[in-house]
DNA sequence: CTAAAGTTTGACATTGATGTCAATGTCAAG
DNA sequence: CTTGACATTGACATCAATGTCAAACTTTAG
């Protein structure tokens, strides 16, 4: 395993855009190449493509990225996952159009979130509370007490 | 479907207990029944038994349920779960035992929960915010503004 | 006693999220 | 050109969470 190839380097772009590749990507946002296209094909991302079929991210697809991996793994169901995705571009952009029934399902989920917001509340600061009790509070330094 | 046959009954028992059944609990929680066999099969819930086999649950199984289910769906894996639900009963009752290998663990899923928080909130407010705007507001009568 | 509803255990199917593998193409270094 | 790291697609495997069904027992209504 001696390193001879360099790591694939980030091709920078005459616009300054830098154009990521999924290994990149991956290696930034901690959420394996697999998966990311895997969200992509579940209609949770979007790529750009570079002439040889590479797939292409921005700087933005990273924190979408991120975003994404972090609620999948909070238990919002993917169908969830992109209405809400899909809304805040909405919302970024304008235009509130939001069907009756879609609206429904939101308003059922929101109270769920309520819940799922409680109870990791609760157990985070059930872990906090017995880290800092024994005599590994030292493993605290991360997450400030708020 | 004229229900002839009334619900099974709770039966109160000389101690004043509310000896639940399964389907009872199943109600009160919305937790299916066969869910609530699946977490205690998991090490995540434990049961009293009836003489005749049934299961019986207290009220204070009720909170417990509900939690565990919320919980689940928030995506916690079941290992973890039952780490904080024994800790929990630990922490009431004094002794914090902690191996240090449990120590790490914990410290590593908190900053996870952290973001799950971060994201289930900003989804949240997302959604409010897109009921809010839509003529749906109504919609919103639960789940206080905070 | 009988029927209906509830419960038990256990087996099997399914769905969603991920891991893994395979065959093939691209690209940069030597 | 050859090699090695990375990418692509697609098939298959796995695991957790749930649904569903079946066979047998319990309880309660009539």
């Amino acid at each position: 395993m001696t390193g001879t190839t360099d790591p694939p380097r980030a091709r920078t772009t005459p616009t300054g855009t830098t154009g990521l590749r999924i290994g990149e990507l991956a290696r930034r946002t901690g959420v394996a190449p697999r998966l990311v296209r895997y969200y992509e094909q579940q209609g949770l991302l979007r790529a750009g493509r570079a002439p040889n079929g590479y797939r292409t991210y921005t700087d933005a697809d990273v924190e979408r990225v991120a975003r994404v991996a972090s609620m999948v793994r909070s238990g919002i169901p993917t169908r969830l996952l992109k209405v809400i995705l899909d809304m805040e571009e909405q919302a970024a952009a304008e235009a509130p159009h939001c069907p009756r029934t879609v609206a429904e399902l939101l308003a059922a989920e929101l109270s769920g979130l309520e819940d799922r917001i409680a109870c990791l509340t609760r157990s985070r600061d059930t872990i906090r509370a017995v880290l800092a009790r024994t005599e590994h509070a030292a493993l605290l330094s991360e997450a400030p007490a708020r």
